[in-house]
DNA sequence: ATTAGTATTATGTTTGACATAATAAAAGTA
DNA sequence: TACTTTTATTATGTCAAACATAATACTAAT
């Protein structure tokens, strides 16, 4: 056996923990089983005792599955199976302090994107309450000559009830988890200067657009609407 | 005091968990700290002695920096800081038979969005070895007379070079993340019955675009070529 | 029958001990 | 001296046993 072969064997030694195998076994039993929403799950000192390890590791391993969404556990009760909140655990470490500066343009730049690729969504599910209800949220905007500064508050109510209007849950609870990124990316200096803004495309803009043209019309002045946000990231 | 103000006042009251607090202490300390990824940690014991907690409660609130790719333990080392792996926790919990039908549903639709938004960035990365590649790619696929049935390596292999493309790191593990649930959905009944697939726009087609036309025109095609996939879903 | 009190139970927390692997220090050898 | 081998150290990984606490089930009292 030559010597890069050895190594190749070498690296597939099981290096995991007890923890981590336990946590595996678990997942599977979890899947394997098929068990609903609200079932619950053996006590801790159960699993212990059926799969031969102590009380701690057992716990260890819930105390995984807790966090990525998969059992909820109460005391007394014991651990019942949840459905997963995919960006409830992600969203822990979604900390702008937190992140490098790559991740948090990467999310910037992820958000620019859904925006203008959703058209199809809104487009597809929008109703004329919907309509309505942006047209409020325009008209409750501060008049053009302010809009010089980067209102937040109205960004969010704004993109906000789109992201509603796809009517996709989960694009909704990501683009929640996106926004306090969105914010500190914009706000920081990691882009570069903040640039005057120039208004391409207003909400109101987008609105009519919404009710009266095509998703591919949407998906042009969406773009535009964006500029400025392009224009830093690219310059 | 009404009845509904003081049922307000009572849900404030702490319910959370000293690992729960342990660990927030842990991220506050991080933040603050302003560590560099590579600077180690106290030990668990001196955490414990410090925070007036038992190791156990140290090391359950550790646990959960390390899932949150926080920190990374090591024998005798102790943890260091290491630079968070956003998705690493959530591709755990990315389990196509753990979540339920509206969220896979919704993570099919994100990765549609995504590819027709992500125009811009294509455009303004790509180099001219980019599109030698996609071409070489384009250039293995079978030929469109057995175009009928999707095949999934092709697509992953055309599409991860376009996600690639962007040079956003963070978009590229988003959809590594996404791809197998993407590609359960798309098989599973989910969305109704396969339909025949007709090719609107090609990936040569999407080739052509990205090395001659505008971010414009490749959404428009980009929406063209996904357009099987969105039939499924709005019919 | 409803309420108040009690017992039970499973998780939360603490303590203390030993195992193990990675590293540092010491000892040995050329 | 330089290099390898052995030994000691150290911090995490694992185990065990006990008590605290909160939610539930049970029982008794009015």
């Amino acid at each position: 056996m030559n010597s890069a072969l050895f190594k190749k064997s070498l690296q597939s030694i099981d290096t995991s923990t007890l923890v981590d195998k336990v946590e595996k076994k678990l997942v599977e039993i979890l899947q394997k089983k098929k068990l609903k929403v609200g079932d619950s799950i053996p006590k801790e000192v159960e699993l212990a005792e059926t799969l031969g390890v102590s009380r701690t590791v057992v716990r260890e391993a819930l105390l995984r599955l807790r966090m990525m969404g998969l059992i909820e556990s109460k005391k007394k009760k014991g651990a019942v199976i949840t459905n997963p909140d995919l960006f409830g655990i992600m969203s822990k470490s979604m900390n702008p302090h937190i992140l490098d500066q790559e991740t948090l343009k990467g999310i910037f730049e992820i958000r620019l994107a859904l925006e203008i690729g959703m058209a199809d969504f809104l487009f597809h599910r929008v109703t004329k309450e919907d309509i309505e209800e942006l047209k409020k949220i325009v008209k409750k905007e501060p008049k053009i000559t302010d809009q010089h500064l980067f209102n937040i508050e109205h960004e969010i109510a704004f993109h906000g009830k789109l992201y509603e209007i796809t009517g996709n849950e989960t694009l909704k609870k990501f683009q929640k988890m996106l926004l306090p990124v969105f914010d500190y990316v914009h706000h920081s200096g990691l882009l570069g200067k903040e640039m005057p803004l120039k208004k391409f495309v207003s909400h109101k803009g987008l609105v009519d657009v919404l009710e009266k043209g095509t998703p591919e019309e949407f998906r042009k002045s969406m773009r535009l609407h964006l500029e400025n946000h392009f224009a830093r990231i690219f310059d």
